[in-house]
DNA sequence: AAGATCATCTTGACAGCGTTCAGATGAATT
DNA sequence: AATTCATCTGAACGCTGTCAAGATGATCTT
């Protein structure tokens, strides 16, 4: 066979040297312990024994264990605004039932990445990395809630501060229901509605704030 | 003089043999310093170390740094308890103007202490010590937001299932916003709106969970 | 009042953590 | 082929949570 190196075909500029990509590599192996172990369970020598290095590489690709924890939590908001943006292709429909189905995908996400979500919260809090990157990408997270805002009439689009309260408010309910719907007490809850997915529609359309008007 | 020990007027069954009352000075040493330097900050040999007692001795109060935090976490909801009780009674008024308070003083009392608030909801959600508590105590802040959707119309005192959801509703709207308010990103909009208390204000309304009907 | 009991606190130790630094490795450049 | 330099390793530091063994002294028993 002829001369098959690893494909090189893109992000040479990114690849580094002696790991295929270490940075990468650390990135997945890091959200892998979340995922998996929880937040308080993520050691960055953790890390770097799961991705077959020594302890001290990681040092070589992020200063700080905490500018690790920082390329998880960006991963995990390109990861919601991909599922946001899957879910409103999925359901289609009117703009009602798209509205809505953005605040069921954001609540559902973080019931079903608990630990991720936290981190992703805390990094969105302790950073102002972050932000500015939410409301870049056309496709981020961010940026569907707030165009859902304008297209469901929630907000007028001449108002950039009613958008921009519009859009804080929805995110900021589901934010709340996302991190508080998950607690084992509303367990009897969610069985008297029929159906976890019941009860978080419920919290949803009681905070009104993913219901086109 | 004649001998003036101690007080010893009360709580004599919880008071330890050597130290004055340490289980106490560890909770409030604990709470000044996530008050003070962060839940990160919070090691249970610092916090020993501001009691000035061994790194073992809270181990005989506590089986864990996790029973510890809980204990915190216990406080603080007590003292938003407390906050929000008195917060009813200095504004009275009308129901509308009660419920609203009781919202506004819940976020603020988020934003005057974020380490703190931070840490008493990962209790809430990682065990289910505290939730039982919650709902016991008649002045407890579940109570009274509790208290307050039935007095405010929100949900039908019949039904215990609505007053539930209605509770959780708010309770998540303001958690929402508890968190989320404080981020650094949202002070342009604060200053346009003439002040951080119209911000929260405004978020408040359009949830409209703390709101009478 | 004296002795026994037992909760409380200290001392010392262990593994694991984040982080740093000097040196080894090997790909890229000259 | 020699050099450069990003990358990785090994060893070390002080910190952490936790535990076991012993000292202390308040309370209980007699």
């Amino acid at each position: 066979m002829t001369d098959t190196l690893p494909p090189e075909t893109d992000a040479q500029e990114n690849r580094p040297y002696h790991h295929g990509d270490l940075r990468r590599a650390l990135i997945e192996a890091a959200r892998t312990i979340v995922v998996r172990d929880g937040a308080q369970a993520l050691s960055l020598r953790g890390v770097a024994r799961e991705a077959g290095v020594s302890p001290a590489a990681p040092y070589h690709h992020f200063k700080d264990k905490q500018e690790l924890v920082l390329a998880v939590g960006k991963l995990g908001f390109e990861e919601l605004g991909e599922v946001m943006a899957a879910e409103i292709h999925r359901v289609g429909g009117t703009v009602a039932e798209r509205i809505t189905a953005i605040g069921v995908a954001y609540v559902l996400f973080a019931r079903d990445n608990p630990a991720l979500y936290r981190l992703m919260y805390d990094c969105s809090r302790n950073m102002e990395a972050l932000p500015p990157e939410m409301h870049e990408k056309e496709h981020s997270a961010y940026a569907i809630v707030r165009n859902a805002m304008i297209e469901a009439g929630r907000a007028s689009p001449d108002s950039e501060i009613d958008v921009e309260l519009a859009t804080i408010a929805a995110w900021c309910s589901a934010h709340g229901i996302a991190e508080m719907g998950g607690f084992a007490q509303f367990a009897p809850l969610k069985e008297a509605l029929g159906g976890e997915l019941n009860f978080y529609r419920e919290l949803l359309r009681r905070t009104g704030n993913f219901q086109a008007r």
